[in-house]
DNA sequence: TTGTATGCGTTATCAT
DNA sequence: ATGATAACGCATACAA
């Protein structure tokens, strides 16, 4: 079942159903009917393989993300998806895990199937320390249209869309600082450009208030409830004086709240707490949770309407900001 | 660059060139790597829509969920997609949203597409009242394999995997009546298939122990916290006595927690919680939730299985089914 | 407004 | 073991 039938069916050649297809106006309407009504009496579905060879698209494109289970990564690719499809893109989804080799692979992979263009989803992708090898992501550029949501990558061909993490950070220590706290502990997750924004953040409002910061008041953890519990109790029981938590991710924070009920700390009136990303992990703790948010969903919405603005041969600023807010719930008092 | 740039270089055919590309066993060592080096000098990456259009096939499986950020259909995805991977397809992926149009929409924009086959994530994608109208999945089945993950059809074309949810809520509910339970309430959120065998599994346990359970007891609640918290404190109200809650998904049951909690009511003393689905929310509540464990990982590494057996020419069983289990947390102590 | 002819880059069939 | 050539199904430049 081909264009062929169908134009032999309604008696005219081929590149007028190939023009009643593509829905160019010079067809007059009897024969457009004509062809239609062929197509539909053969249950004609155009062959999008045959298509895409010869406009060499197939109006596809690629969502790299590390973990498309994780929660945050989860909003931001179904965002992705839904906004892609309203532009009739689809979305071929690549869950790389974070091994740099893994990465790359996944990178060359969507090239070979001839994507029009990468969205890399999450903060994992570049590696911002000087003299890291980013290669893999600026190779790509070359040849396809490149977005990173939530990482930042000079380049030509490379669109960075994020969220002003440093700010929102720096505002809700000062805020707290304002409060009256002044024993800090801040835990996060990743050295990542977005990381180490968030990390920034605090201590630049530590600085501005004239706070020292020991090592022990900023951590390094693993994304766990447990891992952040643990650590809070490691140097609760050290004798490390806190009243006041920030967390680079919700789940950091939800350990916080778990470290608090479990020795007997009254939140917030003892300890106000602060996380990340405002997921549903915030509504779950009791008290709630005051979470920063990253607005995943204006993240991706514009790192979708970028991507169709390149392709569509405009130009772009490479940079793209919004801004968080800090959503209140009961974690906090200030 | 093309298959006669390369043939040219290494001054062979074509034919030759696409031999060397697949492996083909008839070629002499000595002009496959003459070609082997023609194709790196030029650099050359086969054309991935000229290949579809001869095989007919991009390797590509179409994954349909209604909603990707879901915890549990966002775990099932991203299963799914690393299988996928693991056998050389990509994964197209679709969020439906609820409505039918779209389930529809999508549903033929896939086949459109040209994908292998699809799998269907959810139990959201067929509809068991007797009557309904399921044909746009058995429509497709003529055409590719589907796979309903978490969802029954019966169809020649048509795989189902899915979880004893019945025998699981049974057993749950059994053991709580062992335990000395008679007040038990149970929250869905769902009529699908999978959630009518969760309430069924629930009435059996209590007819087989000679319960009576009046229609207060068994709520169909929106899947969110505050709906589940809601509906409690209003039947806490209606002096309705209650000390277990079994559920068909996780945030009600933390719904159930912060109920207890903000009537002061001691869990597990007083009132024992069952979840379901085995979520992150199960480790984020104080105490943290026991919850059934439905077992994504497996049931989506069986679709992946089945549906490329099947597309490998082999013949499968229609049905497929994983046993969940109860994992035991602070919320239980029986 | 409509038709003819060609190119897109493979794979596969048939010779040799 | 290798080569010539025909599909595959569409879009489009050019002709009429």
């Amino acid at each position: 079942m081909n264009i062929y039938d169908v134009s032999k069916k309604a008696g005219v050649s081929i590149a007028t159903v190939s023009r009643v297809l593509n829905g160019n106006h010079n067809v007059s309407e009897k024969t457009r009917s004509k062809v239609i009504s062929a197509m539909k009496e053969l249950d004609y579905t155009p062959n999008i393989f045959a298509r895409g060879l010869g406009l060499n698209t197939m109006k596809t494109i690629g969502i790299m993300c590390t973990d498309s289970s994780d929660t945050y990564l989860a909003n931001a690719v179904y965002y992705v998806e839904q906004k892609l499809r309203s532009f009739g893109y689809d979305a071929l989804l690549c869950c790389t895990g974070n091994d740099y080799i893994n990465k790359k692979k996944y990178m060359s992979l969507l090239l070979s199937k001839r994507v029009d263009g990468i969205i890399l989803i999450g903060s994992q992708f570049v590696n911002n320390s000087p003299g890291s090898d980013n290669s893999y992501i600026v190779d790509a550029s070359s040849e396809i249209p490149i977005i990173l949501v939530n990482g930042y990558l000079a380049g030509d061909n490379i669109y960075c869309v994020m969220c002003n993490d440093h700010d929102a950070v720096y505002n809700a220590a000062s805020d707290m600082i304002k409060a009256g706290h002044r024993d800090f502990v801040y835990l996060y997750t990743s050295t990542s450009f977005s990381g180490m924004n968030k990390l920034r953040g605090f201590k630049d409002a530590m600085d501005e208030a004239g706070i020292h910061i020991d090592k022990d008041r900023f951590h390094l953890c693993t994304k766990s409830i447990s891992k952040s519990n643990d650590y809070l109790s490691f140097i609760y029981e050290k004798n490390v004086p806190f009243d006041a938590i920030l967390t680079s991710d919700d789940s950091l924070a939800v350990g916080a709240v778990k470290f608090a009920y479990k020795h007997g700390i009254k939140v917030p009136d003892e300890l106000e707490i602060v996380g990340y990303n405002n997921s549903v992990l915030a509504n779950c703790t009791e008290p709630e949770l005051s979470s920063i948010d990253s607005k995943v969903e204006q993240l991706s919405s514009n790192a979708v309407d970028l991507l169709m603005e390149v392709l569509g041969g405009g130009s772009v600023s490479n940079i793209n900001t919004v801004t968080a807010d800090l959503i209140k719930r009961q974690t906090t008092k200030f």
